[in-house]
DNA sequence: CTTGGGGACCAC
DNA sequence: TGGTCCCCAAGT
């Protein structure tokens, strides 16, 4: 038992196995599977994940592990052999898989440094060399490369008057405090406090304090409140009195926020009927994926809540998971108001110290509860109770890098091990998921009403072409703005949405139809009025706003498009009385301004809450009593099969937001396409028929739920060499699979070009094809790892966005 | 005969 | 990924 098998962190497809390492006489006991360590590979150090520990080794040669970088391990072994699993299903590196189970501060950093060989001094080396290394022994490689040394420097090295060395960065700044404690009872410090000398009257102070509150404390606090110095403490603690030692301490995001404890509610019948086999599956430990599907505003979180208190009874523990844009504090406060701090907390908006801390309090058991996006499915828990995935449909559950999971899928497997039930909830459920429920594959629970009785807003429909037809050339119809004059006038509030995927603002000359695109990506630039920019959204390509068309030297080019800034603009010349909070990536960019600008929409300090996407989802406000859709169609016509689930999902979604309390609410969706059923259905609020038709299309175009999907995406920046290659792939694929599935490609991708790449895809639809993983991992084996040749192949098992 | 650039291969 | 080893071609 002193050979240790380590995933290192270098991702190839060569390495992209274990090594294996002796474990050096200090370390025997130390080292564990799931700990971080520093090995040497080749010439340099690295980190790696220790995987096993064994034995002995095919190998003859082995060389030691250099230093642990963890005291207990980060890894268990449940999220170890997920790493396997990942690896397998979405055909990652094994070192892709371990890192996206840890919060990012884990992950190391390397510094290659140049220092002066052991008995060098300076004058042994060349004057030019003098100033370099007058202020340290070291310099950062970086540093040598911006100023031109290397070759001086490497030649000094051949010499052996300097070495170069290699460190990894693993040290993490947790935040230490010092604590004070007494180390005599109470009594004994009396006695010892009457002892000292009279002038010692500041460490008299201390010591009088430490009788009364024997409990350690933190050393600032102690010399802010006793008005000591630390020099004073010092002397006692070198009496042999008083004991200082560090503390870890968390940054803890929530600080200074207060928690309404709540207590849980009484259920409606509804509720009571859908928790009851999720009660059921907890208390018999089965694995079981319910579908819980409530209308907005259904009372799902209170079956969530009240599911995870059960869990919690059982001394278990539970797994939430929530959108990223709809980890808003109001959804924090739930769970904190009725956990208080048996919860942690991860989303994007903390820093990475402050994620580490939230992560460290989970592996330390000393919460029960996670919520958190995405990667939150990967919270280091031993002994799950249950696993929430809220607002199951939405498409940010899954990973568009390396591993491109799907958080969904993650969870069932986690489940599975340790038997416990998932609840998918949502009110407009993914069809792949309301498909298996029908199936009887998942459990369906259905909450078909609102809460208190109240009526779902009424739905108006406004067609824009008839708008225009009779001189509306606004982005307003004049319906919309007269609901939102009357709101204002009876201090009401709105919510308008604008969907900027799709078409965001881009620059067309109105003579010549030029379109400024990207010289790199075969996309049309965005528009930032910011910074006065052209800027490609792929590539970060900027350009200055042209005046003169470059085409035709028209000056007739102006914005299309609507982006927030300009319905704001807008807003402010025909409703000036109107005060607008506008929320988008520019004005929500700084940390904790998405929750002002919302406190102060709270607060009714403005009539219109003016958004994107953010704005669709947790907003719960009791004096919204309109909802404004601009374009409901700008995704509608995006090359992907899920568009019209997604325009559905996300009309039914901001619906929602109206009308939740006592007031009535109204909602007016805008669109050129009233005809088009995933606009129709979402008025009527009809889930079920949408359903129904939507399965239909997605049948007759062999598309999910029906078929999965296998997307390789080939890049390169000659045309021919993609078109040759892809079709060599694509004719590969079609050699090694069943007819019962349908190959497409080679084919553009439908962004054709990205940063002077060409991109190229072969789309697989199948059923069932036990053979397509080995397919498929022989299509990397080939040129995954061929830099020469310049191709770059992507796999993404299940994709969700066909770009 | 040196120098330097590029490709193949390896790492435990 | 970074490094070294080895080969070949151009330069002294």
């Amino acid at each position: 038992m002193k050979i240790a098998s380590v995933i290192v962190d270098v991702p190839t497809k060569q390495t992209d196995r274990e090594f294996d390492y002796l474990i050096p006489e200090q370390w025997l006991e130390t080292i564990q599977p799931g700990m971080r360590v520093i090995v040497p590979f080749g010439p340099r150090k690295i980190q790696g994940f220790v995987t096993e520990i064994k034995g002995e080794s095919e190998f003859k040669k082995l060389r030691e592990i250099s230093e642990p970088m963890d005291l207990e391990p980060v890894l268990n072994k449940e999220l170890l052999e997920l790493g396997n699993w990942l690896t397998e299903n979405t055909l990652c590196f094994k070192i892709y898989a371990y890192q996206a189970m840890l919060p990012a501060a884990l992950k190391a950093k390397y510094e290659k440094k140049v220092k002066l060989s052991l008995g060098v001094t300076l004058n042994d080396l060349p004057a030019a060399l003098h100033e370099v290394f007058e202020k340290g022994e070291e310099i950062l490689w970086e540093d040598a490369l911006k100023n031109g040394l290397v070759p001086i420097l490497q030649r000094e090295a051949a010499k052996g008057l300097l070495e170069v060395i290699y460190l990894v960065k693993g040290k993490l700044n947790k935040k230490k405090l010092r604590f004070v404690s007494p180390l005599l009872s109470p009594a004994d410090l009396e006695a010892e406090l009457n002892a000292l000398p009279l002038r010692a009257q500041k460490q008299k102070d201390a010591l009088r304090y430490f009788v009364h509150t024997p409990e350690p404390i933190e050393l600032r606090q102690l010399s802010t409140d006793l008005k000591i110095s630390a020099a004073t403490v010092r002397a006692l603690v070198e009496k042999g009195l008083l004991t200082e030692q560090d503390k870890e301490v968390y940054r803890d995001p929530y600080e200074n926020r207060t928690f309404t404890r709540t207590e849980p509610l009484p259920l409606t019948t509804d509720q009571q009927e859908a928790m009851g086999p999720i009660l059921g599956s907890i208390e018999n430990k089965l694995h079981e994926v319910f579908l819980l599907y409530g209308v907005t505003g259904s009372g799902k979180t209170e079956i969530y809540l009240q599911s995870i208190q059960d869990v919690i009874e059982k001394g278990k523990e539970a797994i939430v998971l929530v959108p990223e844009i709809a980890l808003t504090p109001q959804m924090v406060n739930r769970f904190k108001g009725r956990f208080g701090n048996l919860v942690a907390v991860l989303h994007s908006g903390l820093s990475a110290g402050e994620k580490y801390d939230e992560w460290r309090k989970i592996q330390r058991k000393e919460v029960k509860v996670v919520v958190g996006a995405r990667s939150a499915i990967f919270a280091p828990f031993e002994n799950l109770g249950i696993i929430i995935i809220d607002e199951e449909h939405e498409t940010s559950y899954k990973q568009e890098e390396m591993p491109r999971y799907h958080a969904r899928d993650v969870a069932i497997e986690r489940a599975q091990k340790y038997n416990c039930p998932v609840v998918l909830g949502s009110a407009t459920p993914s069809l792949e998921s309301f498909a298996r429920a029908q199936k009887g594959v998942y459990k369906l629970l259905s909450l078909p009403n609102r809460m208190n009785q109240r009526a779902l807003p009424a739905v108006e429909i406004i067609d824009m072409r008839e708008e225009l037809r009779e001189g509306n050339r606004s982005m307003f119809s004049r319906k919309l703005l007269e609901l939102l004059k009357g709101r204002i006038d009876r201090k009401e509030q709105s919510v308008l949405f604008l969907n900027k995927r799709g078409h965001s603002s881009f620059v067309m000359c109105r003579d010549c139809g030029y379109v400024m695109n990207c010289p790199n990506c075969d996309i049309s630039l965005t528009y930032h009025r910011v910074h006065e920019q052209m800027k490609c959204h792929y590539c970060g390509f900027e350009s200055h706003v042209p005046t003169q068309c470059p085409e035709c030297s028209s000056d007739y080019i102006r914005y299309f498009g609507t982006g927030t800034q300009k319905v704001e603009d807008e807003l402010g010349k025909i409703l000036p009385e109107a005060r607008v909070i506008r929320m988008d990536v520019d004005t929500t960019g700084k940390k904790g301004s998405h929750e002002r600008l919302l406190k102060e929409f709270h607060e009714g300090k403005a009539d219109i809450l003016l958004g994107t996407q953010m704005i669709a989802k947790g907003l719960d406000f009791p004096n919204i009593t309109l909802v404004g859709v601009l374009s409901a169609d700008t995704m509608l016509h995006l090359p992907d099969f899920r568009s019209s689930e997604k325009t559905f999902q996300l009309l039914t979604q901001v619906s929602g937001r109206a009308g939740r309390h006592e007031l009535p609410g109204e909602v007016i969706i805008q669109t050129y396409t009233p005809e088009h059923y995933s606009v129709e259905l979402a008025g009527t609020q009809d889930y079920d028929l949408f359903y129904n038709r939507e399965m239909m299309m997605r049948k007759a175009h062999h598309y999910p739920p029906f078929y999965y999907l296998a997307l390789i995406t080939v890049s390169h920046e000659q045309l021919i060499t993609v078109v040759g290659a892809t079709e060599k792939i694509t004719a590969f694929v079609r050699s090694r699979i069943s007819n019962q599935a349908v190959v497409l490609g080679p084919a553009a991708s439908p962004i054709p070009r990205i940063n002077n790449r060409y991109r190229y895809h072969c789309l697989i639809k199948y059923k069932r094809e036990p053979e397509l993983s080995k397919t498929l991992k022989a299509i990397l084996d080939q040129y995954q790892n061929d830099p020469k040749s310049g191709l770059l192949v992507s796999i993404d098992v299940n994709p969700y966005i066909l770009m």
